[in-house]
DNA sequence: CAATACCAAGCAAGCGCTTGGTTTGTAAAC
DNA sequence: GTTTACAAACCAAGCGCTTGCTTGGTATTG
């Protein structure tokens, strides 16, 4: 069981401690709650089912966590945290606009079919059981992340590449991004994340214009 | 209180017995269950909480539904079987494929944002939340209404007007569109439901080619 | 020998749902 | 036109169970 993730962006994260180590008590049941939440929902998941998922008893959860809730909250930022390093290495690495945006688009396909999946679709579709001072922490955490996006979609815009608003492009982009999430089985059918990304790219008109 | 919905389509419905009249106490409780489970989600949502929006006691709401699962499937059927022929009825009246699919657009926004939006959301969201065998009947009739947008999507892309395969790019609708639920706002910001739908159009380079 | 991590047991509250009995609406019987 | 009959709609109470979380004590670790 010597899997060991060698990215180097999760890697100066954890030394940071911005993310829980996988590997540590903290950093599995973090997975497993993600997991666990995405399957069965926030409230369909108890203490005792994330509690058995790490081969605990349920009261020694609240070592770690004083309340179910901060479990959640902690996937969510740690998600966020990770995923917006990732988005900002990869759109560093293209120089077009379109590039750039090619990048957003498969990284963030990559986030939500891949290994941190599970913890994407929970913060895509486990948002209202957050408390709102939770949600406000969280949400500011995510404007750095779209941010991101804005800046290169409207550079497109600007290049006139762009058959709709930037604004309204990346909201339709985050619903039929995370929604892939429901569908897409690379295992079955034979779409490749790239081939995803080429499909979503060409829905933009933006495949070879 | 006379609020009368005229809609020829939802009056046919309810002399049919596929859809409860809104104004029947089948009715009025379908209508705010759906409401409470888009605000708090299904599992959030109590039975105590059901009976007091309509005003009688909880155990009163075991005479006219044997679980609270029935609840919740019985506004996902009844949703899907009013917007299938809300859809039918948009896209009949349109003559080209690209009129077809910016009828069902349009017909899918109004949907999701107008006055049956909660029901459509819980349909979207609450998915996990049915049993495997209510999801099977659900499945079923939701199958009638995706063929409707297959069939437009393939006739455009026979014509070479449409980016992206057929089957991807409804998929990516689904998630775009229901997505609109979070955000769009008609009456802070000024883009109506027309101009949205022009923004979806032109997003699929399918504006004026 | 602290501090940390955990267990075993269980509490208070809230959950879906049941029960036994009362009110209400409707329509035939007198 | 009052009475009788009966089902549907509802209430008041609460049962059995699960929930998130607490408590007091015991290993484990550096």
């Amino acid at each position: 069981m010597a899997f060991v993730n060698q990215n180097p962006i999760l890697q100066s994260l954890i030394a940071e401690q911005l993310v829980s180590d996988p590997s540590s008590a903290r950093g599995r049941l973090l997975n497993e709650a993600a997991r666990l939440f995405r399957d069965k929902g926030y409230e369909r998941t108890t203490v005792r089912d994330l509690a058995a998922a790490v081969g605990i008893q349920s009261g020694s959860l609240f070592h770690h966590f004083r309340t179910k809730e901060e479990i959640l909250k902690a996937v969510m930022v740690e998600t966020i945290r990770l995923n917006t390093a990732l988005m900002q290495a990869a759109a560093d690495q293209a120089d077009s606009a379109r590039e750039k945006l090619r990048a957003l688009i498969r990284a963030e396909l990559e986030s939500i079919n891949g290994q941190t999946g599970e913890a994407m679709a929970v913060l895509v579709y486990e948002w209202r059981s957050l408390s709102e001072s939770s949600q406000a922490e969280v949400l500011e955490l995510r404007d750095i992340y779209e941010d991101l996006w804005l800046s290169t979609l409207q550079q497109l815009s600007k290049e006139h590449q762009l058959g709709a608003d930037p604004f309204i492009t990346r909201r339709m982009l985050t619903g039929a991004l995370s929604w892939t999430v429901t569908w897409y089985r690379p295992e079955r059918g034979g779409l490749t994340l790239d081939g995803l990304t080429d499909q979503v790219m060409a829905m933009l008109g933006l495949d070879q214009c």
